[in-house]
RNA sequence: UACCCCGUAGUGUAACGGUAGCACAAGAGAUUUUGGUUCUCUUUGUCCAGGUUCGAAUCCUGGCGGGGUAGCCA
């Protein structure tokens, strides 16, 4: 029976309160995010930020920012810049700010102490005998290295020269001397050092050979004297090893623990699929608001608070599971309606010209700015004689539960009038409506009948001569599948690529949002969520995105009533 | 094929040998000057088979299912 006033912690947190039970760490937590800089941050990393520093906080403790940048050939300081923007912005500050490429000394100084243990080895073969070596699967078809006994002064002498560069490229590599038939592939005789040639973002061309993975990232963790190293499950067979460095260099030992990463439904997760839907165009860039990326999310709307709030709702667990995009969608929702000011805005405009309104009079009516914010105020919405209504709020042929406008049908406009319409204008060559006449009630005014007859719809509008013309961009699922790897024999994920994924429409809204800050958020009522593009929007041409569509039960009875 | 990990409503996550709960989704209703929000109610679950136990989602054994791993990537 759970407590709820005391939340069950997710089994990550188990593990760190049985250590300071037992004193293990010395009641310290010291946990670090060591993101790879060779891309930009996506939700996914999200997760583990909020896991790592939120770890942190809640115990009083520590988390470092590390770079794990011990492949110079795939990594650059753009990526370094945004990831440190991007953890920022998500609301994290880091204690230590570290690279894995400081410790290139102290690696090569342990790996040295290793050759003299005749724990490791200088091996000449190729890349592909080495994989040949090591073998498949079954741990009989591992096999040793010919250069695996070599004297412990050859090793030293031909690894001092690996690093002075007496060498080509992926010539030889220093090798961790383990268990050529270990279960675990990992352990057999597993790579430390390769000789790479590739300037490195800090280190310049100081190195010739750099550390695997493997090599680096326990060592960092001690060096750091991280407590806790939290990585996704993929490093799991790599445990052992992890454990078996730090063992024998008889150095502090921090403890990995694995956890499952972040899948979400209708999009990818990876930085090879980004980097490609971003060089083919699929998108327009890594911060293109259809992309799963930090930066991208950032760029739609989506606050801080809400990915924090998501990540925290998605929990922890070594399931790998798929979580729906319709959780994050509803994170932002929820923020948002407790703080985004709500505008009218008309995006698929549709003419109304009020029959009975005097020509050419203006009125200035009262609009409320957040209903769920009783502290937002309010502020004045022009009335004329000519407006635009959203096209889909008119049928002709209005079907069952259709509350909106129809021909002699009567509905309040939001903040104004009931209105009633009269009459539907079409172009006569098409058929298409191209306009409509009401009439309205002034007694009305405001929204509200003193003769108490109720309307069942109320619309969004704007008034023509005031409006604002804007482009508005609809965002919706970049890929039409919730897999998009669900695809037929010989297509890729490509397949599945959203054809609607963005429309482009001109929409026009309320006067109030004139020279709107980038970054600006609104509700525009009855519609969604939308805010002021960063990139694109001038006060000239508003450009805003559409961050998420409002909850729409509307739609929900319309397909069930088209089955 | 070998090793490692994981299986609890549709999805995700609790229950740590003692009444299977929560969130979101779905369905019904109430409220509503946003078909939004909010509120109420409802439906749906321990992968299977044995075993241990007074008692098993939980412990054990064996199946079954899913994922990961054979870079000089991380």
């Amino acid at each position: 029976m759970s407590n709820p006033e005391t939340p069950s912690a997710h089994f990550i947190h188990q593990i760190i309160d049985q250590d300071n039970q037992s004193g293990k760490f010395g009641g310290r937590v010291h946990t670090r995010f060591p993101p790879e800089p060779n891309g930009y941050l996506h939700i996914g990393h999200a997760k583990s930020i909020c896991l790592n520093f939120g770890t942190a906080q809640k115990y009083a403790g520590k988390c470092n920012l590390r770079f794990d940048d011990t492949n110079p050939s795939k990594e650059d300081q753009e990526y370094v810049d945004s990831i440190m923007e991007d953890v920022q912005w998500l609301g994290f500050t880091w204690d230590g700010l570290y690279y894995a490429s400081d410790y290139f000394q102290q690696l090569y100084d342990w790996a040295v102490e290793l050759i003299r243990k005749g724990k490791a080895y200088v091996c000449d073969l190729t890349p592909d005998q080495v994989a040949h070596h090591r073998g498949g699967f079954d741990p009989a078809t591992g096999k040793a290295s010919p250069y695996r006994d070599r004297s412990i002064e050859e090793n030293l002498d031909l690894f001092q020269k690996m690093k002075d560069g007496a060498f080509p490229d992926g010539s030889r590599t220093l090798r961790a001397k383990i268990d050529v038939n270990a279960a675990n592939i990992n352990l057999r005789d597993p790579v430390m050092y390769r000789i790479l040639r590739a300037t490195h973002h800090r280190t310049g061309d100081t190195w010739c050979i750099y550390p695997m993975y493997d090599w680096a990232h326990g060592q960092s963790d001690s060096i750091e004297r991280i407590t806790h190293s939290i990585c996704t499950l993929e490093f799991e067979n790599h445990r052992p090893l992890y454990d078996w460095f730090v063992q024998e260099l008889g150095i502090y030992a921090p403890q990995q623990i694995e956890f499952a990463r972040l899948s979400l439904t209708h999009t990818v997760m990876s930085k090879r699929k980004f980097l490609e839907l971003v060089r083919d165009k699929h998108v327009a860039g890594w911060d293109d608001p259809r992309m799963p990326t930090i930066s991208g999310l950032r760029r739609r709307g989506y606050t801080p608070e809400a990915i924090r709030n998501f990540c925290e709702r998605v929990g922890v667990s070594k399931y790998d599971g798929t979580i729906d995009m319709h959780w994050l969608e509803d994170a932002i929702r929820d923020d948002l309606n407790k703080r985004a000011p709500r505008v009218l805005g008309v995006l698929r405009p549709l003419k109304v010209v009020i029959d009975n309104y005097p020509e050419g009079k203006t009125e200035e009516l009262d609009a409320v700015n957040n209903p769920e914010d009783a502290g937002a105020g309010s502020r004045k919405l022009p009335f004329s004689k000519v407006l635009y209504i959203e096209r889909d709020d008119f049928r002709e042929d209005p079907p069952k539960q259709f509350f909106r406008l129809a021909p002699g049908r009567e509905v309040r406009l939001r903040w104004a009038y009931f209105v009633k319409c009269e009459q539907a204008i079409k172009d006569p060559a098409t058929g298409a409506i191209t306009e409509l006449r009401c009439t309205y009630d002034p007694a009305t005014k405001g929204g509200n009948a003193p003769d108490g007859r109720k309307v069942k719809g109320t619309i969004h509008w704007v008034s023509a001569a005031h409006a604002v013309p804007a482009e508005v961009r609809l965002y919706d699922h970049l890929f039409v599948k919730p897999d998009p790897d669900d695809v037929a024999e010989g297509q890729d994920y490509k397949a599945n690529l959203n054809p609607k994924s963005l429309e482009v429409v001109e929409g026009l809204l309320e006067p109030s949002v004139k020279g709107a800050a980038p970054g600006t958020r609104y509700q525009f009522e009855r519609l969604g969520y939308f805010c002021v593009d960063k990139k694109d929007s001038t006060p000239a041409k508003l450009v805003f995105n559409r961050t998420v569509t409002l909850a729409d039960t509307w739609a929900k009875i319309e397909k069930g009533q088209k089955k």
